[in-house]
DNA sequence: CTGAAAGCGCTAACAT
DNA sequence: ATGTTAGCGCTTTCAG
């Protein structure tokens, strides 16, 4: 494999200038800029990394981590940040946690230098783990509590799902949310649920239910959650799940006790994955702009934004909510 | 960040040293390896696998090439890679081809002197793009047409399901491969469909429906075909998809027109994507061991299989198939 | 505008 | 059994 070296003295010039030209940083005279490329041409030269990596001890490496990868949300997400990432000649790597200790995933970051972390797990881990990395200047997202510099706005989704459910007459709307508790009432969808429901009429007595997503997959979650309304014996229109993955285990479950969907139970579900489109019914769902979520991600690692960024939701409607206004 | 080298004088002993106990190769007396370990411990050092893969001019990045990331079947494949992966300190890194120059991923792959690649996309790129990884030693996968050293036989859950069919009075029974014509007929699912037909007692008349997955998704691939299906006005007792994702979207396809899944037509899909579970009918399907798909593809990049891998699969009963038989 | 040269942290002969 | 040392290929001051 030809090397940095090989161009320079074929093009005749130094190692550092060929850097120039590549890199496109400092002064190069044009006619020095065509021989080099020219050589890179001739030669077929391609940069090693590794080597460039090492120079300025930073890797184009951008990590992910995950629980686990099965999760349609993550996929959608990664593809994205991939798209942006490769533009910039970054890379993305997924990281799992799924039966690891957590500590030696992120000894692995730290090993492989990497130059962001996403973090799409859930795990609990004190801060001071992070430290070595806020020390080397990675880029964290999601590694800790505090203000995150891409915030998804459920608000605007979860009103025109709400205004929507009320101007096709349901009233006892029930959540499930399949998160612990604690954190139940820490969702910006579950709290708006709460914190607007009297606003658009509905009954203040339905049920918000939790669980323990996302250590259980959310369909199972959803499965159980609509099982348990359903033997609560509560009069309930419609039901808004947390994610779209939920939502599929809750139609399902209604569907085994010989319920229809949208006939006796509407639904809405949450994140748009594309092809919820095409479950029967087609799902009525709160759409999320994964696309600019994972790129949002990408540009903060790679210091492109400064100021954080809103991820926009809105509601799309399909088949799952039945109008039962008379 | 703290080096090998401070380790080393730490613990009193040269680099090589440090580097031996790490990497458990050569002789060390255990008075020196204990010495070693704790002047780690204490130091807190992580050894800089940027260094190393420069060193040693490999990278520990495995590549996996897809053509996008939005398919549940790459995702648990994935899934699998990294977990097989980062027990041997590897990184599994996604690579997309979608709206990119094919050369220009595969000089990225090249320029990150990737130590393997696994192609989970269709593109088709003749060989010689990938001398340039042939001369460096690196571990290939699905990237030229000739033997693959993992292959899933089809076979068993072909068998199986058809047997199935047959066993509940299905005798009209169509084929949805969604793939290009002349690929249809190379695939090993339709081959043995075609092939096997007559032996379980099917007519020779019903359809094998090909488009152009995967340039198209596979939902909407199978939407149309089994729009297609039904305007043809072919009796059809039961259809068999080439992917659960087409069998999605194919199902979709007979709802929308007031068809009943099952009790209209029967459906088989495969790949047993784990919720399809929660469809409406469960689906039954042809059941891939992914994970061992994965493993395989993993095991044979780090050079710990010698002998073509092969995985199994088995037909997965759930309810989308009606016994009609009298 | 360009070149020389000192690392980056680690590996792997080669010595001892 | 352990130490010495010459790279790996590139980046990046610092001179000129």
């Amino acid at each position: 494999m030809v090397t940095k070296k090989e161009v320079a003295e074929y093009a005749g010039v130094s190692t550092a200038t060929v850097s120039r030209v590549i890199n496109g940083v400092g002064y190069i005279s044009s006619e020095t800029e065509r021989k080099v490329r020219k050589a890179i041409e001739e030669l077929n030269y391609i940069p090693n990394k590794l080597a460039g990596n090492l120079a300025r001890n930073k890797s184009n490496l951008i990590a992910v981590l995950v629980e686990d990868l099965i999760n349609p949300y993550y996929m959608a997400l990664v593809d994205a940040m991939v798209e942006r990432a490769s533009a910039e000649n970054y890379v993305v790597a997924v990281f799992a946690i799924k039966n690891r200790d957590v500590r030696h995933v992120l000894a692995d970051l730290a090993a492989n230098r990497v130059c962001g972390i996403v973090n799409l797990a859930m795990f609990t881990c004190d801060f001071s783990c992070y430290d070595i990395f806020t020390e080397a200047g990675t880029k964290l997202i999601n590694c800790t509590a505090d203000s995150s510099m891409v915030m998804i706005n459920y608000r605007s989704g979860m009103e025109e799902a709400m205004s929507y459910l009320r101007d096709n007459g349901h009233k006892n709307v029930a959540f499930i949310s399949g998160l612990e508790e604690w954190l139940t009432y820490k969702d910006a969808r579950v709290k708006y649920f709460i914190d607007n429901r009297s606003r658009f009429g509905f009954s203040e007595d339905t049920a918000v239910l939790s669980a323990d997503y996302p250590m259980s997959k959310a369909y199972d979650v959803g499965y159980a959650l609509a099982g348990e309304l359903i033997d609560s014996g509560k009069k309930t229109d419609a039901v808004i799940c947390l994610t779209d993955m939920m939502a599929l285990g809750a139609t399902k479950a209604f569907f085994d006790r010989g319920y229809s969907v949208p006939n006796d139970v509407s639904f809405i579900g949450c994140d748009d994955l594309e092809f919820t489109e095409y479950f029967n019914p087609a799902l009525t769902t709160i759409s999320v702009d994964k696309r600019a979520e994972g790129f949002a991600y990408i540009d903060y690692i790679l210091g492109k934004t400064s100021e954080v960024t809103e991820i926009s939701t809105h509601l799309k409607v399909r088949e799952s909510v039945k109008n039962i206004s008379e």
